[in-house]
DNA sequence: ATGTCC
């Protein structure tokens, strides 16, 4: 090992084992080693906050596996980094609501149009304020559906197929979801009131912060055999939506984290953070938390499916053609914050784990069984949201990350600075006005200041992580994008 | 992320 394969943060050393892979040694009351997945230039930005301080806390936690892993975008956290994955034994480990994250299934859909880029241009501020004016932003109430608790319940134990009973969803669009946009161990009574209260008038809303729905326009194709599988090609509109749980997802996690932090305080006190706070594996809180948590997953789920459809409507209506003959297909739909059991290969023997993926997407090559039919000879699809004014990527499930991450990667390009820093660094409306005038990117926003908070300087270089994700060979590059409209909280 | 503290 020569001195360029060593570093040395305070009292974290972290070893290269070879290009964009960096292991911490196990030491003290690690269980396994942890790794930090990324190039030296990423590296150089995790190393600012406490991410690999919280990844090395994250390999404390009962029944961890292998190592506790930070992905290429990683960033600092609630205990857990967000970019983290980790797998705990289902029988011997934990649950750690901390290390899924506060909005459980936050994740991202793609939808493909057959429109292209000619023919949309000179309709984006039409198009703009017709998705704003009919797609529910901000924070608090207001969603497409106003339901009542019932409803919500019918949500939270079905599914997506909640949507497709009441018109908000066709058949195909479930067969192009993560899990078929159903989670069968939902637990809806597990769910408090306080949180379905939360999400009864939200249902079909974005949300605020860093969620949005996107029309981008598709620039470059790097595999044109998977490209032409999962229906893209350059020029080739498309529509993305970044959004999760809301309210109700929230409500879930925080009362959780008070309800475990109460009752098994004696693992709390065993763990180097508060905020790691887990339930052990087969206690009646970690089968409640596992319910609710899935519950709340089939709450996103509907969320992003309402808004989807939604969006068919508001092309019918721009562009004056049914959806069905603009080809407005769903491509896939990935969670990026849940955990979920699932069998993996660790060292020879096949083991049932809680794979935390907080700020992670699922990543799996061809041949898993999960996979959708569409999807189970060429890998799944993979959605990396980058910033408004940098563009997007859609990968696919490479073919190491089974060995590598659990079958992860990256969820987008992650932030260089804090939402205050960034509301004295840029002006919402200046921001606006310099895209649309130097990019031609159309924003809309219920805030300036939401505008400044997300503005295209405070990300990492979405290039840069998407680069280390396929020379890793965990998520391969498929199609880049470019935004046209944008439309946030 | 979030009715940005019950």
């Amino acid at each position: 090992m020569t001195k360029d394969d060593v570093k040395e943060f305070g009292d974290i050393r972290l070893e290269r084992v070879r290009e964009h892979v960096w292991e911490m040694p196990r030491e003290g009351d690690m269980r396994v080693p942890a790794r930090v997945l990324a190039s030296e230039e990423l590296l150089e930005q995790i190393r600012q906050d406490k991410t690999l301080e919280q990844l090395r806390n994250a390999t404390h936690l009962p029944g961890m596996t292998k190592y506790a892993i930070c992905m290429p975008d990683g960033h600092q956290g609630y205990g857990f980094p967000v970019g983290g994955v980790g797998a705990t034994d289902t029988e011997e480990g934990c649950i750690s609501p901390g290390s899924v994250g506060y909005d459980i299934n936050c994740g991202v859909r793609m939808m493909r149009t057959n429109l292209t880029y000619d023919e949309l241009k000179g309709n984006e501020e039409e198009l703009v304020e017709a998705l704003f004016a009919n797609i529910p932003s901000g924070l608090g109430g207001g969603g497409i559906v106003e339901s009542d608790v019932d409803t919500v319940d019918q949500v939270l134990s079905r599914g997506v197929d909640w949507a497709l009973e009441h018109g908000h969803a066709v058949e195909a669009d479930l067969a192009h979801c993560e899990d078929e946009g159903f989670r069968p161990d939902a637990d809806p009574d597990a769910v408090s009131q306080k949180a379905k209260d939360r999400g009864k008038n939200q249902l079909g809303s974005l949300g605020s912060g860093n969620h949005f729905l996107e029309v981008q326009r598709v620039t470059d194709v790097f595999r044109e055999d998977v490209a032409t599988e999962f229906g893209l090609e350059e020029d080739q509109i498309v529509v993305l939506i970044h959004c999760g749980s809301r309210g109700l997802g929230h409500q879930v996690c925080t009362d959780y984290l008070r309800r475990i932090e109460k009752e098994h305080g004696d693992l709390l006190e065993s763990l180097p953070d508060k905020e790691l706070a887990a339930a052990p594996a087969g206690s009646d809180l970690a089968e409640e938390y596992y319910g609710a948590m899935c519950a709340a997953i089939n709450f996103a789920w509907v969320n992003r499916q309402l808004i989807m459809h939604r969006t068919r409507r508001v092309f019918e209506r721009v562009f004056g053609r049914d959806w069905e003959e603009m080809e407005m297909d769903l491509l896939y739909d990935v969670a990026h914050n849940i955990a979920k059991k699932e069998v993996h290969d660790v060292g020879g023997e096949e083991r049932e784990l809680f794979v935390h993926r907080k700020g992670a997407t699922r990543a799996f090559p061809a041949g898993r069984p999960e996979l959708p039919s569409a999807y189970r000879d060429v890998g799944q699809p993979i959605i990396i949201p980058g910033s408004m004014g940098a563009g997007s990527y859609v990968l696919r499930g490479g073919e190491h990350s089974l060995d590598l991450t659990f079958g992860s990667t990256a969820h987008g390009a992650g932030r260089t600075m804090s939402r205050t820093q960034a509301k004295n660094d840029y002006w919402g409306e200046t921001v606006q006005e310099e895209l649309r005038d130097q990019q031609k990117i159309y924003v809309k926003a219920q805030s300036g200041a939401t505008i400044a908070e997300e503005a295209p300087g405070v990300y990492k270089d979405v290039d840069e992580v998407v680069r280390v994700s396929d020379e890793l060979g965990i998520g391969d590059k498929v199609v880049r994008t470019f935004p046209v409209c944008n439309i946030k909280g």
